[in-house]
DNA sequence: CAAATAGTGTCTCTAAGACAATATCAC
DNA sequence: GTGATATTGTCTTAGAGACACTATTTG
């Protein structure tokens, strides 16, 4: 009989067709706006990195950030290596959003993409700075259902505006998928990725432990709530958040000063509740 | 400048070396257990399809059923088609685990396994069939934690036992992911892939949405209720489900008869409610 | 009729939401 | 002190859980 070494030994991998892999990211940051009055804290806006492509296919149109997985590599380290040489920022936890693998989505031949959703933290990025002529720029994100049914994409960035017209296609496991009806400027099936990837994020938000993932190791109840409620475009009443998440963190004993009003106390992540 | 239709016709997608692609899937059934009482409704045990592998690697050890992707098919057809190729039933709903990429996962090469997990009817099973002698069985799952704080996984079919043990390694987006300790006469790293899609399974069918995925077009409050019971092995008193689920679903006017006492109504989903 | 599940009504109590009031800093 | 946010307390109310009770079938 023969052994499984001998049989390895002997094996070759060639007889299937092998598709390429891919990662695409939508990272997102929450960033604050430009601001009339020092006191006040800045209202936020959602804002998406994208890449204005260098060649083709889709030349000169805007795309999420990705690459080709490598061999020494899982999926998610990919994905993860590619927010990282684009931002310079590592974020702690990235999120699945899914596998796109329609026959025929990428004109260069069979491409899987495998998409994922990040928020990364306002401070990590300006630390590095942009260049305003850069092919990678943060896009402000408006996404909502119009009185038609349809959802409306729309990604403004100075006076470049990109807007895609999308429709549900079905929602499982708390996830809706899209068609797309108009791109957009939008490169390959981007518009579609982008809009499953705020929805699915949207609906992650609603769990605390989700929007820790995506915070800064401390951090202020107020950045708290802001991250949920700029994700989630909703607000809630400061007292009752408070309430919500107190089982969720503890204090560092540190205070955030110098906002010209009242110094916030910081905050940490407390041990996680374990599951049952 | 160069067009992009040029630009593809000379465009050549071999410079990176390319995996294999495969989906794995975790088909569960509630099982109703053999019954003394002709009276009493059974209760019921949740199991899992394994396959006995018929060659290397890990020849006579069982496996998740899976397969390769094909060209001219999505990675959720793929993994429909192979439980369908299994079972002959094609489940209405299949729930994305997790993409498993590790380098060296698969002796055979660099072959990256997209999970998915599914709850599939007793019904539609029931019609089908399976040899006993088959390499296709149907295994009872347990799977809890010690007292250590690691986690058993233990599959039983007649006289057949599976015992692997696993240690959490993170968890993340409702979901928790697992390192192998002991894998247990488990093909591969499908000891991990049945831990974690179970921990996903038990976090989503918290949602009613989820479990409906997975039920037939007409059913029962009471075979609703099992399905939800039995994956997150908990139970709820009746008249308290009843009032949770009534908002999701609605009476076909319809009733189940025959089981030696009253009759149950027998319901469908009703339109969802859109999220926002 | 007996045994078993199907289905309803209602009490309690927790916790989410609203809102008022106080605390503390930068300027 | 003024203007802003930070933080706490409490009232109200919707909803989850417990439990008692009724309804309806098959053997």
């Amino acid at each position: 009989m023969e052994s499984e070494k001998e049989f390895l030994s002997g094996y070759k991998l060639s007889d299937y067709e092998r598709p390429s892999v891919t990662t695409d990211v939508a990272a997102f940051m929450i960033r604050p706006q430009e601001n009339d009055n020092y006191r006040r804290n800045p209202e936020n806006k959602l804002s998406l990195l994208l890449i204005k492509r260098g060649r083709h296919p889709y030349k000169d149109m805007w795309a999420l950030p990705g690459g080709f997985l490598q061999p020494d590599e899982t999926i998610e380290d990919c994905a993860l290596r590619e927010i990282s040489e684009e931002t310079n920022v590592t974020p702690a936890s990235i999120m699945p959003v899914g596998v796109f693998s329609e026959p025929g989505r990428d004109p260069r031949g069979w491409i899987i993409s495998h998409a994922y959703a990040s928020v990364i933290s306002e401070d990590s990025v300006e630390q590095v700075g942009m260049d305003d002529a850069s092919d990678a720029q943060w896009f402000d994100v408006d996404f909502d259902r119009t009185e038609s049914g349809e959802h409306q994409l729309t990604l403004t960035c100075k006076d470049i505006t990109l807007t895609a017209l999308l429709t549900e296609e079905s929602t499982r496991f708390g996830r809706t998928s899209f068609v797309i009806k108009d791109s957009g400027s939008l490169a390959f099936d981007h518009a579609r990725i982008i809009a499953t990837a705020l929805s699915a994020l949207r609906s992650a938000a609603k769990d605390y432990d989700t929007i820790l993932d995506f915070l800064p190791e401390e951090f202020t109840l107020t950045a708290f709530q802001k991250v949920q409620e700029t994700i989630m475009n909703v607000t809630f009443l400061p007292a009752n958040f408070r309430r919500m998440v107190s089982s969720y963190v503890s204090e560092t004993g540190g205070y955030k000063r110098g906002s010209g009003h009242r110094p916030a106390k910081l905050y940490r992540r407390s041990d996680r509740k374990t599951n049952s």
